[in-house]
DNA sequence: CTTTCATTAAACCTATTGGTTTAATAAAAT
DNA sequence: ATTTTATTAAACCAATAGGTTTAATGAAAG
């Protein structure tokens, strides 16, 4: 997967808040499938779909365990997300600054 | 808009390739819609109605200059979404973390 | 004042998304 | 061996998303 398809498929992944809730709950620790979906207003087979989308993303791992599925966190895969967005800000606020240079610099020639 | 909604609301406007890509190019400073649309491969309309649901997430926002529309970017707006993700990897980096000093600790007393 | 230019509105279309329910699979418990 | 438990697969459905094209709006230029 190319860096920009990975990007994609994580933005994606936590544009929904039901895969957000998860990953926030997965910060307790590891989960069963079921344990997921216990607090959730939905099917258990709808829970399976989000966390194949947030493994798939790589945002969360998947361990079998027997017939268990554990679920946890993969940290690293929400810096990729976390970095374009500190990089936005920087970028963005580097030209404010630089105009707010040139507009002071005007205003003290005036 | 609550804090949820307006989180929920940045997270899905970003979730869309095109609008990451205007983001990205309004670094470069404030653009008129004319101009954020000329090199994307899509119609004038459609780049609008991306426009629109960046503005209304808070990450853009306009000033319109006689007929034209002036773009640009609302730097504050990416923050709660960088926050979020920031507490995410905060969150499970300190679980991780604490689960390594007990095998650590376990190992020690073996 | 008529025409051109910059943009959005509206109506429409198709693909995707997020859910459902009903099987299928496979491990654990009896 | 049979049944129960944990999970995914498959088929389906309604709503949303992302695009199109064709008006409509409203400011600028002739």
């Amino acid at each position: 997967m190319s860096d920009a398809a990975a990007l994609d498929a994580i933005f994606r992944a936590l544009a929904d808040p039901t895969r957000r809730r998860i990953v926030a709950e997965l910060a307790a620790g590891e989960a069963r499938v079921s344990d997921i979906a216990e607090p959730l207003p939905m099917s258990l087979a709808a829970v399976s779909k989000h966390l194949r989308i947030l493994e798939d993303a790589g945002v969360l791992q998947r361990v079998r365990r027997g017939r268990e599925h554990l679920m946890s966190a993969r940290p690293d895969a929400l810096a990729a997300a976390r970095r374009w967005l500190q990089d936005q800000e920087a970028f963005w606020h580097e030209r404010l600054d630089a105009l707010d240079a040139v507009l002071t610099e005007e205003q003290g020639d005036e």
